[in-house]
DNA sequence: AATGAATGAGATTTCATTCAT
DNA sequence: CATGAATGAAATCTCATTCAT
């Protein structure tokens, strides 16, 4: 093999990227150290130069996701809510979130089928994410209840659980799946089924 | 060790549900033929009489569970539902779901949360389970949308989806993390969103 | 298994039968004692009940072809050879033992293609047998060149060793190689090699 | 362990040449991987970097004897044979081929001794082997018998067969037993016995 | 910094043998 | 006597990690 001279970021993430396509292709438990050397074109002893091992590489994949999410969750806090519950508003929120994970593909599906099963740490890892997610959600409720838009018995933890839930399958089970997700059919059903419930329309 | 003879499927049996611990316990990557033998307190040989291996008994847990659930999905479509929405009536349809979990603590941890990441053939057991609930929930919606008692606009498809979402967190993140989980508090909070939503009452 | 209880004789030569059959078949090395019980269609246990092991049966099927063997040096060594090299009385010699090892194929290929090989007791049971053969030769040849009718610079050992060889390969290479082995063209041939060599006739 | 690091052909012909001294003591049986790493000095997962198991290394062994007989064949060929029957060519011919024998004692006892007992495969190599040889020696035959030196009613693939059976004697319970076995005198008998038989001198 | 041959702990698997029924 | 489920020692094999080059 050639042996080229990177610089130490550039390598690091050209391992990340050769990880997470081989996670998202395999799974953790089927990658091997020697599918994620080959697939970034490196020598064995090279990777040990970058991570510690095979879980470790793991861990910095769900890191580096971590990242990319504390972005999202930064802008959309930013975002100032209105005070009023606005479909439109909802559905680009959701569109917003959606739109992230088909974007990240491999990615989403490292992090969404595995991160939680392999290993405690990973699990810890994942909690904490999925946790900022929830608090962020949990507060915004709390403030429109305040304001009287929003159901008062709805209890924000269970419904943080709801929407995480939605989250999972609709990114798991749609997202994934499907070769072009309609995204946009998805977030429709999706804000409609959180306003209303199911029950015919009763609306103003 | 003393040797006991026993029937054949007494003895599955036995290997069985000694791997449900085991795998619940440690997860199927740490779980070793050893773990297995030890728990079932069985000599090495013997695990190999009744299974190929690892992957084969993880297997034949999925479809062990694949049969209980079988079982429940038959009850619950045997029983009537309502023309009309009743709220009692869904929160015990709810209640039931989650008391099956909640009873079957140790397979649902191993099911929910290795069966799709370990192994393209667990994933092809799991989504055919996943497939015969949802396609029972769709018939049901289609059958109240046609009597009118259900929205419209509401997509079986999205609805189905979204209630495999709910029931994964809720078992995942709620069911299998709390050492009492109130399954009520948690049955009546589903049948509230998924009745109305998030929307301030209206009802009649 | 239906339980039949058979004489203590009756069963042992059943399973030796049995083995004699697998170890021709499938060489001792790829016979399992299960390959020896489905044949000789006997429990696990039984087997044991008869031979210690898989190592005695093999030694006992290597003892069944020494009886046989010793029965027919026993016969040759009563019929009386000629004074003089008789070419018919050496070829129906040579045919005799032809015959004995077309007549027992299964058995022949065992011990000829294995005994040797496997196990130093083996090993040492298939030098006995050897030497029982060769010191017959060599008497014999001792007899022929004191009257004069074998050529005196032929040392017996040597010759006892070629015939030996030339047995070898003709049952290992033909007899048991061919279907129907033309035993007539084979004996024809080592007695006129046997008796003169390649060089062109100069016969009286 | 010490870690040296070998270019690959010469870490390939360690372990080969390990495996030759090892099977030759212990038979292909007896021989465990174990025992082959332990004679090369080498790592459990060295031998798997360079051979996929021990029936491998097995046919490597019978593939490396191939390569070294057919180099003694080639040059055998290359010697042209004398038009006449020359008892000092012949002999010094068949001496070229015991003390090849003699010198790979290992190698010939583990491939005279077992590669015909262990595997269809090992025997299929064998056989092959087995062909080159005596397609070599029919065809010297019959271009001696053509110039009316060799007797006419001798059939090469007879003689063939019986020198191959002589070799295998000769080798397998002469040369293989003794400790100093004395090629030249059993060059001297074959030669003897291979002009002129059993039958008194009748010698011009 | 990069390489890849070498390592070995630990996993899986086999199968001759035992022994409760 | 006969059975065959159970045993476990000993084999094979994998792969994350190390380290001489």
């Amino acid at each position: 093999m050639a042996r080229t001279i990177l610089d130490k970021e550039t390598r690091r993430q050209q391992l990340l990227d050769a990880a997470i396509r081989v996670f998202a292709r395999r799974g953790y438990l089927e990658t091997s150290i020697d599918d994620i050397i080959t697939e970034a074109d490196v020598a064995r002893g090279t990777f040990y130069l970058y991570f510690p091992g095979k879980k470790e590489i793991f861990l910095a994949v769900i890191d580096h996701y971590f990242e990319l999410l504390s972005e999202l969750v930064k802008e959309l806090m930013a975002r100032e809510w209105p005070a009023k519950l606005e479909r439109a508003r909802l559905k680009e929120h959701v569109l917003t979130w959606l739109r992230f994970f088909a974007e990240h593909r491999d990615l989403t599906k490292v992090i969404y089928r595995e991160a939680t099963s392999i290993d405690p740490e990973f699990e810890d890892r994942w909690n904490r994410l999925s946790e900022t997610v929830k608090r962020f959600l949990v507060e915004r409720v709390r403030r429109l209840q305040r304001n009287g838009v929003l159901r008062e018995t709805l209890d924000p933890r269970a419904w943080a659980l709801f929407m995480e839930g939605i989250f999972h399958t609709a990114i798991c089970n749609y997202i994934l799946q499907s070769d072009r997700p309609d995204l946009d059919w998805l977030a429709e059903q999706w804000v409609d089924f959180m306003l209303w419930g199911i029950t015919p329309e009763r609306r103003p």
